[in-house]
DNA sequence: CGCTTTTGACCCGCGC
DNA sequence: GCGCGGGTCAAAAGCG
């Protein structure tokens, strides 16, 4: 497994771990009493540089057992002692291990941030030295920079219909850079007319593996036939082509318009436009916007058909020329849902806490392109079902949560009501609102299936019906928790089935039970939630955001459509063999759903990127200080899924259910 | 003073 | 072509 990638990756090593520990992790989870966790207590070391609760309760655990064995024993129990002893030699000789491996990573690590700072101050002088040459770029000069840069692109698309979303991606700052040294090996290689396919094969690995180690950027391809350009077949591509499309995302519509300078472009555009995916995000929320993590800036609130209660519209400030968007509005039908519609692909690097929701409304917005970019959009079913304890896994860290193991049922829904306003817009939804049982479960599934009666049925197989994650634990699997947020912590209860309100929302990821009757007060009650539940509920949703993530990862298909469209690329440069590079994209892929989870391990937060990441942001969230240091303190590795949605008076929080209408 | 929010105006796409 | 609705802009107001 570590030969897939090498030790000097940024990161990628130790997210390697994380992958081997997540995927022996439920084997370890089954064997809980200790005797073989011994591979789960290195891994976790070297994930997390320091034991987890499970390690240490595993390893106290064989030590008080141990120490329990006194020698007044029978001479039976005197053998149990002995391969008790044993056990604890052996282990201790594992730890040992553990610890030079340990040391090893270490040394590694340093190289790499070595390398990196070195990289940075290279880059600094290359952006010094243009600045001296021209005026100091503001942001315009950068688009029209970009786009004199990346014209080929700019054609390229009209060939393609892609969407570029990043999966936790994190390093924005560190995308800037990499982008412009991209820029710089761009020419490289164009200006170099004789590459290699090895040459291109082994960049591609390399941009494989800094870009999982930064994130993931997905790139799905339309049913039209690819022209991969042939005249530079780099993997670079894709980051130009990224590039461009954030350019497009940074400007509005209208003034994309007035800067096209073709009909070509235009139609370009549109057809960008057509793609951009949204992720809806409903959940219960007795704030005026949920906290997820990320900075948010009004700049509107309007109000709209059917409902009552003003949209707000608020677009990302972590950097300044973040493409993403989301708007917030109370369902009408239900005051205290709060339905968040995500656009867009932060360019930036993101705060812990952002990432488990800007991975999981990646995942599915990439997840709700594949299924609509190779045909007409998305009349797509699927389902799921996920238990905590596989969340478990998927966050690679055992929180040691009793509560925690308690399995839990997502159901994903993806299926197609299409109206003009959706399909230019296609959206999915994560329905955070409801709790699953088995018999919602069915229903949700009837439900859904009807949405999908008049999906053309060449579209089913693109999803399978149901992705079953359930653990061994399952059996209890009605005790699954529904979800809401209540100032800024999550709040449990019964909810009312989503649907209605769908009539532009083409899937909906349904985490939770549909529906029993609404009981408006016990979302606001803070005591009724820890009456109901000693899980944090914090830990709750970013497991549940985290679960939503592993099933959309999770799914073949959006693996095959990554895969060939990664595949794709590294073929393009017409030397790689298809299997070969199917392979490698095959790893990356493995890797990607694991590592993504961990998207700022990469996040190297030295200078510009500590400050990208959210200073004021971290400033403001006192309360999740301890995960917020990480990104600052440059620490960040290893830390768990951060509590996505921490209580902190947000600055963008808005009164988006006050009623100063708007037109 | 700088940043954020508010809000009227404007633009654009779409349906009729 | 017109009206409607969604989305965005940007000046003014608010706030710390």
């Amino acid at each position: 497994m570590e030969a897939t990638f090498r030790a000097s990756d940024l990161g990628g090593s130790v997210m390697f771990k994380e992958e081997k520990k997540v995927g022996q992790s439920t084997e370890d989870e089954t064997n809980i009493d200790g005797n073989k966790s011994v591979n789960g207590t290195k891994i976790h070391k070297e994930g997390s540089s320091m034991p987890t609760s499970t390690d240490l309760g595993n390893v106290k655990q064989m030590q008080t057992s141990a120490t329990r064995s006194s020698p007044v024993e029978t001479e039976g129990l005197s053998v149990t002692h002995k391969d008790q002893e044993d056990q604890l030699e052996s282990a201790k000789a594992e730890m040992g291990e553990v610890r030079e491996e340990n040391e090893r990573l270490k040394t590694v690590l340093a190289r790499i941030m070595k390398e990196y700072q070195s990289l940075q101050t290279h880059f600094f002088d290359i952006v010094q030295q243009e600045q001296s040459n021209k005026k100091p770029i503001d942001g315009h000069e950068v688009v029209a920079l970009n786009q004199n840069t990346h014209q080929e692109s700019l054609v390229e698309d009209d060939h393609q219909q892609l969407i570029s979303l990043s999966l936790g991606r994190s390093s924005s700052s560190l995308s800037d850079h990499r982008n412009h040294q991209n820029k710089t090996q761009d020419e490289k290689m164009i200006n170099s007319t004789s590459i290699s396919s090895n040459n291109n094969k082994s960049v591609m690995e390399d941009e494989f593996k800094e870009g999982l180690a930064l994130g993931l950027v997905c790139k799905v391809e339309a049913s039209k036939t690819v022209s991969i350009n042939s005249a530079n077949p780099s993997p670079e591509n894709s980051f130009e082509e990224n590039k461009e499309e954030d350019v497009r995302e940074q400007w509005p519509p209208s003034k994309m318009l007035k800067i096209m300078k073709s009909g070509e472009e235009e139609a370009v555009s549109q057809q960008t436009a057509m793609k951009r995916a949204r992720v809806s995000v409903r959940a219960r929320c007795d704030t005026p916007t949920m906290n997820d993590g990320c900075q948010w800036r009004k700049y509107g609130q309007k109000i709209a058909k059917g409902n009552p209660c003003p949209r707000a519209y608020y677009r990302c400030t972590v950097a300044p020329a973040c493409p993403v968007r989301k708007q917030v509005q109370r369902c009408a039908d239900d005051m205290s849902i709060l339905i968040t519609t995500y656009e867009g692909t932060h360019n930036h690097p993101l705060p812990i806490s952002a990432t488990a929701m800007a991975s999981t409304t990646s995942a599915a917005a990439c997840m709700l392109m594949s299924g609509s970019s190779t045909s007409r959009p998305s009349n797509i079913t699927t389902s799921a079902t996920v238990t905590t304890s596989s969340v478990h896994d998927l966050h690679g860290l055992n929180f040691g949560h009793p509560e925690s193991s308690r399995p839990r049922n997502f159901y994903l829904s993806n299926n197609s009501s299409i109206t003009s306003s959706a399909a230019s817009h296609p959206t999915i939804t994560l329905d955070l609102t409801a709790q699953s049982s088995s018999s919602s479960m069915l229903s949700s599934a009837s439900q859904f299936n009807r949405f999908s009666s008049n999906c053309p049925t060449h579209h089913a197989p693109r999803y399978p019906s149901t992705f079953n994650f359930s653990s061994s634990d399952q059996s209890n699997n009605n005790s699954s928790l529904p979800i809401s947020w209540g100032n800024g912590y999550l709040t449990y209860g019964a909810h009312q089935t989503y649907n209605k309100s769908g009539n532009n929302q083409i899937g909906a990821l349904n985490l939770g039970k549909t529906n029993q009757q609404p009981h408006q007060d016990q979302f606001y009650s803070q005591s009724k939630f820890h009456q109901r539940t000693t899980t944090p509920p914090q830990q709750a949703l970013s497991e549940t955001i985290a679960a939503a993530t592993k099933v959309i990862t999770a799914d073949p298909n959006f693996r095959s459509a990554l895969a060939s469209a990664i595949s794709s690329i590294v073929s393009g440069g017409g030397g790689g063999t298809q299997q070969g590079n199917q392979s490698v994209v095959e790893n990356v892929i493995q890797n990607m759903k694991w590592g993504e989870q961990f998207p700022t391990i990469s996040a190297f937060t030295t200078g510009v990127n500590a400050n990208g990441c959210g200073s004021s942001y971290l400033n403001r969230s006192s309360s999740s200080s301890s995960m917020a240091a990480g990104p600052q303190q440059g620490s960040l590795l290893f830390l768990p899924p951060s509590l996505p949605f921490a209580s902190s008076e947000s600055a963008s929080a808005s009164p988006v259910d006050n009623e100063n209408h708007i037109n």
